[in-house]
DNA sequence: AGTACAATTCTTGTATATTAGTTTAAGTGA
DNA sequence: TCACTTAAACTAATATACAAGAATTGTACT
């Protein structure tokens, strides 16, 4: 499924993006092939190749001669990214109901047990991980894995706006492990309206409390020409 | 807009790119790094470079130690391009018929006629920028260039088979530019059912023909596990 | 004290050499 | 003739060296 390969590259790419994504690195921060080199003990070039792939998901800037910089969140490609979602998901669901087995009915079930234990113990990346698990049961079963990856590839803003979040505003947790039981439900039922409704309004919810997040780290963000005009 | 930067690199990726998508190289194809250095007559860095970006726009196939291939076509994934841009497009076209302004209806006219006149002259590459050009200018009016640039990423199967078609069956020129001066009517009347039903009918024939498109280059073609069980 | 200039340092861009794995084919034995 | 082994040739993977530009810092001059 991912094109990145064998071994030294792949790790250089999966720590560093690791590091990004839960914000070891800081958007903005000035960062060095050669620093990275020597903090993960690799030559420059597998960095250097692994960076070439991660600017092209916009998580860093590389501006030669000079040096290379985590990018900050764009607020409008995240925008952007949840109209491409919400344009897909809703056609996702409705075929899915129609396809549900057994198996994938049991694997839902687990994960929303999980998404409520986690809920409990406060652990945001994981429960991250859970919400993403269990959309993308759905895309799996209608065979549609390639758009999903698709959707991550083109996602990582929103996707950065959305771990920030559920570290800030943790009350946040039972409305959404709410949401996905609803949904399964209507799925199960086959209750298609409902199912078209509950998913626009879910993913819609994804880009909520800007406000607050703003608030608590207001230079992770680029600043757009249209927000915050005081 | 683009992300690949400074001269040689880009130079090298424009070029590849250019020689893939046009069929100079073809699918299945092995091409390795030296060749291309000398046959471009630029460092092997640059080359490499390059090559990782097409590599994720599963252009290539770099198997380690081994060599690198053009990829045949996969229509499957020609298939999941498909639906995420019906299932995108009609929303953008709805809004962008209350968006018009008229500098944006004269590029469409212009665009408009010189589609009539690319496909009389019959340079297939030519038309099919236009046909590009076209749906992109409505993008661009809705502010949704991002989008655009998202779905031509994950399109490369897809764009590949259509450019293959256009080479093979020349009468359909003048269906698609009948349905494109359709679509601008229902746009510039705000008629939104009838957008809405010209537009899932025109991107559902994106992949019509693939059986002479198949039988004129059968090993473009990856082999799906469903198609052609003779 | 402030500004302009110059040199040093740091960064990525590019080229080349070395390494390691894969493939191919030749060669050897039965 | 065939199966197996082995070596040679080719490929991408990685490391390293060098070049060119940007940024910073220090210094001299106003």
């Amino acid at each position: 499924m991912d094109n990145t390969r064998d071994n030294m590259r792949k790790d250089a790419y999966d720590q560093i993006k690791y590091r990004i994504i839960h914000f070891e690195y800081i958007p903005g921060q000035k960062i060095s092939e050669k620093l990275i080199s020597t903090e993960l003990n690799l030559g420059r070039t597998p960095i250097r190749e692994a960076l070439i792939r991660i600017e092209r998901e916009e998580l860093i800037e590389v501006i030669p001669q000079s040096g290379t910089y985590i990018t900050r969140i764009d607020l409008q490609e995240a925008e952007d990214g949840r109209f491409v979602r919400e344009s897909i998901e809703p056609r996702i669901m409705l075929q899915a109901a129609t396809m549900m087995t057994p198996e994938t009915k049991a694997k839902i079930q687990d994960n929303l047990k999980e998404q409520e234990k986690t809920a409990k113990l406060n652990q945001p990346d994981s429960f991250f991980d859970l919400d993403q698990d269990f959309h993308h049961l759905f895309y799996s079963l209608d065979n549609k894995d390639t758009v999903w990856s698709w959707l991550q590839m083109n996602n990582t803003q929103l996707n950065r706006f959305r771990r920030l979040r559920l570290k800030e505003t943790d009350l946040n947790w039972q409305t959404l492990t709410k949401q996905h039981r609803l949904i399964y439900d209507a799925v199960i039922n086959k209750d298609l309206d409902t199912i078209d409704y509950l998913i626009k309004e879910h993913l819609h919810l994804m880009l909520e409390e800007k406000g607050t997040v703003l608030n608590a780290y207001p230079d992770y963000f680029k600043v757009n020409d249209d927000d915050q005009v005081s």
